[in-house]
DNA sequence: AATAGCATGTAAGAAGTTACATGATTTC
DNA sequence: GAAATCATGTAACTTCTTACATGCTATT
């Protein structure tokens, strides 16, 4: 159900959109949380269409389909929303990487958890400005979104330096 | 990939356990980052053996099978933890649905994102204790993972409790 | 003797990835 | 006219979930 309802939520929030265009989407802003394929995305807009969620409101050059969210469709994504409790499993080969990071011997350990913390503190700044934008342009969606991103990367950023740190200092007693 | 790295990781982490150790520990910990089911877990077990990466060390009652990471095993996990770049995309769907809260109405959206983050402080303050018992006895492995949880969850309680004071300010003013 | 927990397994189907495939349009 | 980008599609494969299935052991 996830991606029917990412699909269905980028769709309340920007309109009509194509396949590609929410293929944009999710390799922006969405990726964050949730990541699709246009291989996944092209048949699952088509199977939303027949399920009545979606429907094509424009086809234009070069096969172009533009959909928009029909009230069933939004109706679902309400439900999904407020009637369904959320599964709180998360998968994450970068988390899971750090997570094991400090199992190999200090003087690889630390490299590797700065290097993370480094590759974080660069998309942060960048994830940062692209929200103070959002922020003055007053797109809200967009703000909270990237605000979203900016506070799960610090979390992780934090944890790798404090955790490189804590180990360097272990190594250095020892 | 990121399953049998996750499993030998555990094993690295913990030496030898069963495929039912290993289940729980993914319940426990490592669902932070990782997830699997017992029907995942068996089998991939099973191809893990044939590949050489673990071995049975016993078997025991009711079937029961005990594992250990082998020297190849080590190296497969170091070199994917040295050598390989990794995925940064994430899947989460508790963050889909946060991320996608400020779609509704305010009267719906604050609430909802409210007790998302109070779901997230009462399991920080559960996780913290953990963390800090897991220092105390000087458990390291277990007070880092502990920590990055803490520090992921606090990045999504605070996001929360802004949007929803943000959304209310602008519900008020407008 | 019932319940909870230990311990594993498999089959069917859904979801997701990788790779191949096609062709139009815009920009340089 | 070459390259980049727009735009969609599908087939084969891997991964993951759900559900069913079995049976032992410890506790109350």
């Amino acid at each position: 159900m996830s991606l029917r309802m990412a699909l269905l939520g980028l769709l309340e929030e920007n309109g009509a959109a194509s396949g590609y265009d929410l293929t944009k989407a999710f390799e922006k802003s969405t990726s964050n949380v949730w990541t699709a394929k246009h291989s996944q995305i092209y048949p699952e807009l088509r199977k939303m269409e027949t399920d009545g969620d979606v429907t094509a409101v424009a086809e234009g050059a070069r096969g172009k389909r533009t959909y928009r969210i029909t009230d069933e469709g939004r109706t679902e994504l309400r439900r999904w929303l407020v009637e369904t409790d959320p599964n709180r499993s998360t998968r994450s080969e970068a988390c899971l990487r750090m997570f094991m990071l400090p199992l190999l011997e200090p003087e690889e350990a630390v490299p590797l958890l700065r290097a993370e913390a480094a590759v974080y503190d660069i998309r942060i700044t960048r994830l940062r400005s692209i929200a103070e934008r959002a922020r003055e342009e007053e797109r809200t969606q967009d703000w909270y979104q990237c605000l979203m991103g900016v506070n799960n990367m610090s979390g992780l950023r934090d944890w790798a330096s404090f955790v490189a740190d804590d180990i360097e200092k272990r190594a250095a007693g020892a």
